[in-house]
DNA sequence: ACAAAAGTGTTGCGTCTACACCCATGG
DNA sequence: CCATGGGTGTAGACGCAACACTTTTGT
């Protein structure tokens, strides 16, 4: 079926989109390349070992930059087009991650002269074809939030109903009105209301968490989960 | 920041989920390895040539296994658990592919005993995690089609309302109501009423086509397609 | 007392669901 | 004329969008 010559073998990498929410923006974390060509701002990722599962080589990614584990993991997209490394061939397996900033501890691997979070909206250029995924990346990310909970991988654990707008707010790149979106969050049973309020010069709010800490697709009722 | 033993690579593959929709049931193509172990149904595939872009790979195999081109083909997700395959590690990436039935001559390979439609409901025991990937096709076949206008790569170019109706219960599983979803489906514009008529031993049906043969989302309003 | 953020209900509109009968044709 | 599948409308329920003022706290 297939020519002997095509059975040689191309090295596969993950490459990992890791998001985070920073004052109002979506934000992406960026290694700059310093040691090897290209140079420049790139997504982190690595080579994916002969006896490592693909998830494991992007969890090892993950925590080899931010020192984070047990957070928000997917699968995105593998692109495979044969130019897209000018170096040679290779499969790059891209995942997405979402990561609370307060979490993460940035550290420089010793082939980085850099490692930074950049808002989504205002990129430098980057290597490769690392743009191309952040933006199929931040689709998938909008519609995640719109089906599913998966925002509780973006916020402390205590946080009040204010806070959780925000990041929709961040990522949907629109504003919410203030009472349906209490009213919807509340309704789907995601998240519990604490004993705890939040301490500041104003009026203080109760503080929520999360009921569970996996993901659930919202089903209640179906449909997009927020309008406006 | 990755061990040299880890560049060696890893071979990799494209497996194609081809669905389509024979007498109120959706089927998959399966191969029956007949040449080299593991023997049994399989889904077709192939190794990813060194120059061959990923799609076109899928593109390569369906080709191969049914003849046809030009339908809806895309990419589900990688598989790569290092024991997945038992002969050595291949990292497989998932295609899914639509086709009407009826465009399809089936091509036996020569590595190959048989090429066959088989009900996803009632399916035999396949190797390596074969049977995962069908599973895994199979929801995300289920949303699409509930989001998206891919139901036009399922059937011929004419069809009726009925037929139409009736690829949506074999692959969803469940029954739908005619008058809300002739309502539902003729809002959308995505289909136009045409002058042919179908023939047989009844009243006639009027026949439709679809208006673009290329995926849109179903945006209007927003929301689940279809309930009931 | 004032600034700042928290918190709270109602109404109108549009979409979804459920449901049963007549129509056109071939045999 | 009968069997078979084609084709049609409405009413009630429910979710969504729009909208403005009061409360609580720290300073």
């Amino acid at each position: 079926m297939r020519r002997e010559e095509d059975f040689i073998p191309s090295p596969v990498a993950t490459d990992v989109v890791i998001f985070t929410v920073i004052g109002n923006e979506l934000n992406v974390l960026l290694v700059k390349r310093g040691k090897f060509a290209p140079l420049g701002w790139s997504l982190p990722g690595g080579f994916v070992g002969q006896r490592e599962d693909l998830d494991e080589s992007a969890v090892k990614t993950l925590r080899e930059k931010t020192g984070v584990r047990n957070v928000y993991l997917e699968q995105l997209y593998t692109f495979g087009e044969p130019k897209r490394d000018p170096r040679g061939r290779v499969i790059s397996i891209a995942y997405m991650a979402l990561v609370d900033a307060q979490m993460v501890k940035l550290e420089k691997g010793k082939d980085t002269e850099g490692i930074k979070w950049l808002p989504v909206k205002k990129l430098p250029q980057l290597t490769f074809d690392h743009r191309q995924i952040i933006d199929y990346a931040k689709k998938r990310l909008i519609w995640k939030m719109e089906y599913t909970n998966v925002v509780f991988s973006l916020l402390p654990t205590y946080f009040s109903l204010t806070e959780l707008q925000k990041v929709y707010e961040a990522i949907l790149e629109r504003d919410l009105d203030k009472r349906n979106f209490r009213r919807k969050f509340l309704s789907t049973g995601l998240i519990k209301e604490t004993k705890k309020k939040s301490q500041g010069a104003h009026r203080p709010a109760t503080l929520y968490n999360f009921a569970e800490k996996r993901l659930e697709y919202i089903t209640n009722p179906f449909g997009q989960f927020l309008k406006k």
